[in-house]
DNA sequence: AACTATTTATAAGA
DNA sequence: TTCTTATAAATAGTT
């Protein structure tokens, strides 16, 4: 991108390509870094080199690639097997406990809903039959008893957060 | 670099900050695509946004565990850091998104006991007075009158799975 | 998604 | 390698 436009292939000769690459380099990890910090993003950028050397860029830690230049193919095999299925067995065992947690939280919530249903439900039945007992009570304290011994004291009492509040004179069979 | 040179650090506009990311996510492929070409070079490149989503780059294959055998010592280097960045991330997103889920699920649970325990409370203050209600009635329907229209029918509800069945002739005021 | 005035990156040369 | 610089490319603000 410069004193002439390049066709976008390899690089035949090795020098020239050696520093392009070098440039080149210095480009990316600038950019990406300047990525990381303006959109508050994470980017790790790993390079190797035709010659197989590596450069790296993490914008949250430094990785400890150097620590792997000396191991064997084989070392970095079981390392990377390891790793692999570690992660991936501690993943699968951190996410059983919590789904477990979780279906025993949605199970409770479930009866929980279901009782409080039941009982709701106890209400609107009951509200049918209370009047009817109502009523007959009504005929009968109508020939000289009040009926305020029946509601006393109740109303006072505070529900919960969520009002719903149709309150009347309506009773709950228990 | 255009309009304006801009300092760099995080964007503090939302919306200007996700199109700076998504142009300069492009440009950054972009240049490591034609680094790798040019310079015949691995490259891997690994992006998270701030809201987590994943980007990546990688001039070679995807590459899987069985594939393993026959990999150079740098591509192992490469997908051991790929892997160990990648993963971490994401389960660090995937566990804030669970307990968030946790969160909810538990908070849910609590409202419910919440009004669970109002219900509960609401039959136990009730209990006392309706044995007054019940008293009065008995003195009254002794003199002629059956107390059945009162109960009839309530009985047969089923409740909730689990029964703690102390079901009286007990009413609970609403 | 385009546009475009500027800034930035960089290819070739020294 | 490093510096220079003409030019290509990327992009910030705008529409």
């Amino acid at each position: 991108m410069a004193r002439e436009k390049i066709q976008i292939k390899k690089i035949d000769n090795t020098t020239a390509r050696q520093v392009t690459f070098s440039k080149r380099r210095r480009g990316l990890f600038k950019k990406a870094e300047e990525l990381s910090i303006l959109c508050d993003a994470d980017v790790a950028l790993i390079l190797f080199s035709a010659t197989g050397k590596l450069f790296e860029y993490s914008s949250t830690r430094h990785m400890r690639g150097e620590e792997l230049q000396g191991l064997s193919i084989e070392e970095l095999q079981q390392l990377e097997k390891s790793l692999e299925f570690g992660l991936r067995h501690v993943m699968d065992k951190k996410g059983e406990k919590i789904m477990n947690e979780i279906d025993l939280l949605e199970q409770k919530g479930s009866e929980l809903m279901e009782e409080n249903e039941w009982l709701r439900q106890q209400v609107l039945e009951a509200s049918k039959g209370i009047q009817q007992a109502a009523d007959s009570e009504n005929v009968i304290y109508e020939e000289g008893q009040s009926s305020e011994s029946v509601t006393n004291g109740y109303s006072s009492s505070s529900g919960p957060s969520q009002d719903n509040d149709e309150s009347s004179d309506l009773y709950l069979k228990l």
